[in-house]
DNA sequence: CGGATTTGTTTAGTGGTTGAATTATTTGGC
DNA sequence: GCCAAATAATTCAACCACTAAACAAATCCG
């Protein structure tokens, strides 16, 4: 009940455009000023929180002293190792990203070794990782396990088991993710705030995140969003995963510069599908659709009005991506923060100890 | 936090196939044994559970009362209107139906009158509603306002308002939604016990419900699951929703008895499109596809094979429904004592008074 | 300067859970 | 046949976390 109220008022935090007080989480979430003080003194004990001073008011009364997040709270780590490149960063629990680095080695040696000047680079700040996160272009079983990353050569690579063999990472936790989900959480914290959306990444192959009310829908066995190997032409160009017709041979970066037209519509048919299967209102396109969203949008439009049952009842929203190519590093450290965010408690009993 | 617990050690009750004992329960939850005694004796008293004679056990000890739902607890009532027949049904909190009822004139007024018998049937056998669900074939929004019911030439229709104008019916909490994810529910609670499964409904129109561990997902506006209209031709026949090439002008009804090859394969593409999107390994073919299944299921399982992308990594399951056409009401029904269970606090709350 | 007003803290009280001890009911061994 | 062991369920004191109400602090307004 306690980790329950005070994961609570942490979110009520996070999720207020201003710093509120202790009075304005009470009215917010229905507690009690009483109990919003004691928890957040325990937050503000762990470093979650701190107080500022008080904001100018208008209106009689005692000003109340406004809290926020604390920039010196438990950090995260975004990984990620993609076709041509390696990415790590920090970012803060306050959602600013502290440091930023790059390597063009994509190899785990290569990650490891980024991963340890990032950790070095949050401590010189007086940062404490709560923990990593890794985003990789392929399949990856509950354990983080990758199963297949087809532009990585992977099949049965365990990354955290490597990742644990460096000693300064043994003791961090690490959790491995699809890269479009990761980016499509990255893209929740940095959106326009809708809940509820598909995050496309288009680039070699095309991959989807399915954030539905505010988490990411992993499916069953966490291989949700493939989106790349949906049928748009039953009887269409052969695909390398043997089927005929995938929305990658007609929408991945090739085609998008070559025939924009025909990615355009050929995107909007797959689209249309997702949206007549999860009645979703917000489509957001990042990766290599973003820089070609003029390009893009009007022919998507265009299949989506016609082939969404519900398009004359309500409107679909289409959008570029907000984040840049960092998207799924940035997603990735956002995951772990979130995850502190989402539940408070445990951090705070870790601290204690 | 009673609530909470509350439903937890009824949902166990639920769960488990046998009938569980108070230790066994405080053994599943991690709660106590003192506390799941005084949560258990709250629900006998609010005559949710019912005690059970000892049952024969190996070994010493004090042998354990078992516990199991009460069949004389609040039923639900299971409404249907359809194309050429209304149906109502009454199922008690075990989940057994009690009654049901038939009719061959599809009018709200008819409803009304079948809806009031059923409740007098319920009356009979000292069994208290809990609350109605009406099945409808179209889009229903939120508020159980039917938008769009094509088969039934429906346009605007508020079914709750109606009902409420019958005096039998006025104190009835009743909720509206698309008969194909009441089905769902159906299957869910009458299938394999799977949480996770697509259930699709081959009528006239096609449409699907997506069960997500154990939870049906409406979508953000509630008219999420219609497959129906995901195309599989992109230049293929018209549709009357205005596209071309719908699955429904595939695979419907009269396609399935004209051409079952077409129709299985254009139902393989559209199913392939919901695994790789969604990561499911369960579909359920219910309503005119379950008689048919065996003709069906070949055509649709290889499509499964070549355009799924995890095909070969995970196996997916596709069985026929095992409820036949009457799955809707039974869902309809289910859905409401499913409310009671996963809230036992508010119904003990109304009875208290 | 004093009342009004709002914020934050203190204190007593309450509901609900835990843990230990107790009672109840069976099996099995000598 | 009786006692020990084992398991189920209840009772009771302690405790934790939230609530309610009073109180203290800090500001504005007349």
């Amino acid at each position: 009940m306690r980790a329950h109220n005070l994961a609570l008022v942490l979110q009520t935090v996070v999720n207020s455009a201003d710093r509120p007080s202790r009075a304005g989480i009470a009215g917010a979430t229905g507690l009690t000023r009483a109990t919003v003080s004691a928890l957040v003194d325990d937050l503000i004990a762990g470093g979650l929180l701190t107080e500022h001073g008080p904001a100018p008011r208008s209106g009689a009364g005692r000003p109340a002293t406004a809290l926020a997040l604390s920039p010196d709270g438990p950090a995260g780590l975004g990984l990620e190792i993609n076709v041509d490149y390696l990415a790590a960063c920090v970012v803060d629990l306050t959602g600013a990203v502290r440091h930023r680095f790059m390597d063009r080695s994509p190899t785990l040696a290569g990650l490891g070794e980024l991963a340890v000047r990032a950790r070095a680079a949050a401590a010189e700040d007086g940062l404490a990782l709560a923990g990593a996160a890794l985003a990789v272009p392929g399949l990856v079983a509950p354990g983080g396990l990758v199963r297949v990353a087809p532009n990585l050569g992977w099949q049965d690579v365990d990354p955290i088991a490597f990742l644990r063999g460096t000693p300064a990472l043994a003791d961090l936790p690490i959790t491995v993710d699809n890269e479009a989900n990761l980016a499509a959480l990255g893209e929740l914290r940095a959106g326009d705030g809708e809940p509820t959306f598909l995050y496309v990444s288009g680039e070699v192959g095309i991959g989807a995140g399915i954030v539905l009310d505010g988490d990411l829908y992993r499916g069953g066995r966490g291989w949700s969003g493939e989106i790349g190997h949906v049928t748009v032409y039953p009887d269409g160009r052969p695909c390398r995963c043997g089927a005929n017709g995938c929305l990658e041979q007609y929408a991945g970066a090739a085609m998008v510069a070559e025939d924009p037209a025909l990615a355009a519509a050929s995107l909007g048919i797959a689209l249309a599908a997702v949206v007549n299967l999860l009645d979703l209102d917000v489509i957001v396109l990042g990766g290599g659709y973003a820089p070609r969203f003029g390009e893009l949008s009007a022919g998507i439009e265009a299949e989506l009005r016609r082939r969404v049952l519900t398009a004359d009842l309500a409107p679909i929203t289409l959008r570029p991506a907000t984040l840049g190519p960092d998207a799924a590093v940035r997603g990735a450290a956002d995951a772990v923060i979130r995850a502190v965010q989402d539940d408070p408690a445990t951090w705070l009993a870790l601290q204690a100890v």
